[in-house]
DNA sequence: CAATATAACGTACGCCGTACAGAGTTTCAT
DNA sequence: ATGAAACTCTGTACGGCGTACGTTATATTG
């Protein structure tokens, strides 16, 4: 699987991208495709299946063209992946009209973006420093920052705190995507991946008993979570760790 | 950037890798390599390069070989990478030693695993459901453990909690490394990618003043931070907060 | 209608992982 | 001692990728 970059070729062009600045063509044939099509079709194909599954031949089949064409309408794999990647944070949802102050407020940013992750599983291979600054970036990052505005907060403390919120959504969206990935790929379950691995493991010299605790407290593990990891607990039992943390935060600043 | 899988082939032989049991071969050629030394390569190459540049043919160059010997010790490049992944794991310490109770014990772990991403960016790069089970991950989960036991923490709280703090190491640590590789790669630091960015972005039309939060925190994080973006100051802060959360978790149980 | 700008396409290059077949080397069974 | 067997190593080849380049077809402008 690929992780795929951003922001290779000129700048200028991709923020044109991005914003649907058109450069007003006045001759020539009439395109067959649009920018937009072009993206829906990409995005249906990682959404479907995955990351590796796109490549510009294949998009190109999708939409009954030859694959050079594509590069008509984007410069490079890199910017419409960019482009994906801004479309699909589009979908999130503001957290204004959720009642009752930050806490739920970030919780349902975390949850939104869990939710986002899931239906994008290819988000999570794309390395998005230096984000494509389309409009949905800068809509999201705003309205992430509404949630914890006017509660005592510095602004370099907004930062971090929604930062940290959906920095951590992120990472257990990623473990849960990894094990939804990892079964389809191997059409094996994480059950029975265990089921496969432990009297293999019995035949290896692991070195005794050295691991008690990790025997004790994996099958502790292992059963509630029926498989060896259970990303959906890991995501519902660190937000409320971390907004505890914050609340702990906020609190010692009144 | 490739994303790499593990666990494509046969288990047993990728568990006799890991752990170093040799078939013991009796007839034919003495090998003229040993697979820690392919590892020993491999992991060089990611390390200065990347795991882009992590080829078979490349990891073969490298040791004066015919690309396709290397298949001769190991199945896959795969499992290549799985060899490589336990023994990177290897290189973390134990938080026994570190005085001071469980806070300190955890902020051990995630600094310990901080390091080591920043030393082996090409880690965050890996797949790791089903990691693989070599002698560095038993290891790893136990001296996890041990820095939560005996607190008052039920079994899947323990577990909770070293996934918690670990998964947070490894998501900071992928920001960080991202901005590192995004400079190698563009030739760019984070500062001049903004300084080119902002004028361009006011050409555009970005819909007014729809941002005003942004524009004001992003001015005073930037500040900060001298870039887009601080890890490491993201790091120490979403940590401060975690353990602060699970310090009121503790507290609870009491 | 001619000039010109644009779109679409075919071909080709250099990468990748690795299947496969063959050649060379060492050890075992006899 | 000798042939068979097991093992290492290698060269070739295939199908996939992104995309550079040059050519042809099409629409608009003067």
């Amino acid at each position: 699987m690929t992780t795929e970059y951003s922001g290779g070729g000129d700048p200028k062009r991709s923020l044109e991208l991005l914003w649907g600045v058109q450069p007003a063509p006045r001759r020539g044939p009439k395109p067959k495709l649009t920018v937009e099509e072009i993206v829906r079709t990409a995005i249906a194909i990682a959404d479907a299946e995955g990351l590796d599954a796109l490549s510009m031949r294949r998009v190109a089949d999708g939409l009954g063209v030859a694959p050079m064409s594509i590069y008509t309408y984007v410069p490079s794999k890199a910017e419409l992946i960019d482009v994906m990647f801004d479309r699909a944070l589009a979908e999130l949802t503001p957290p204004d009209d959720v009642p009752g102050g930050w806490r739920p407020k970030l919780e349902h940013l975390a949850r939104d973006n869990w939710d986002l992750y899931h239906r994008h599983p290819w988000l999570l291979h794309v390395s998005v420093v230096r984000p494509p600054m389309g409009p949905a970036i800068f809509a999201k990052y705003e309205f992430e920052l509404r949630a914890v505005d006017g509660i005592g907060l510095t602004d370099v403390e907004m930062d971090s705190v929604v930062a940290l919120v959906t920095g951590f959504a992120e990472s257990s969206a990623r473990v849960s995507v990894n094990v939804a990935e990892a079964e389809r790929r191997t059409g094996m379950s994480d059950v029975q991946w265990w089921e496969t691995m432990a009297p293999l493991l019995e035949q290896i010299d692991t070195g005794g008993d050295e691991y008690p605790l990790s025997a004790r407290v994996g099958a502790s593990a292992g059963m509630e979570y029926q498989g060896a990891v259970g990303p959906r607990h890991a995501f519902e039992f660190g937000l409320a760790r971390i907004l505890d943390g914050i609340e702990v935060l906020i609190a010692s600043r009144r």
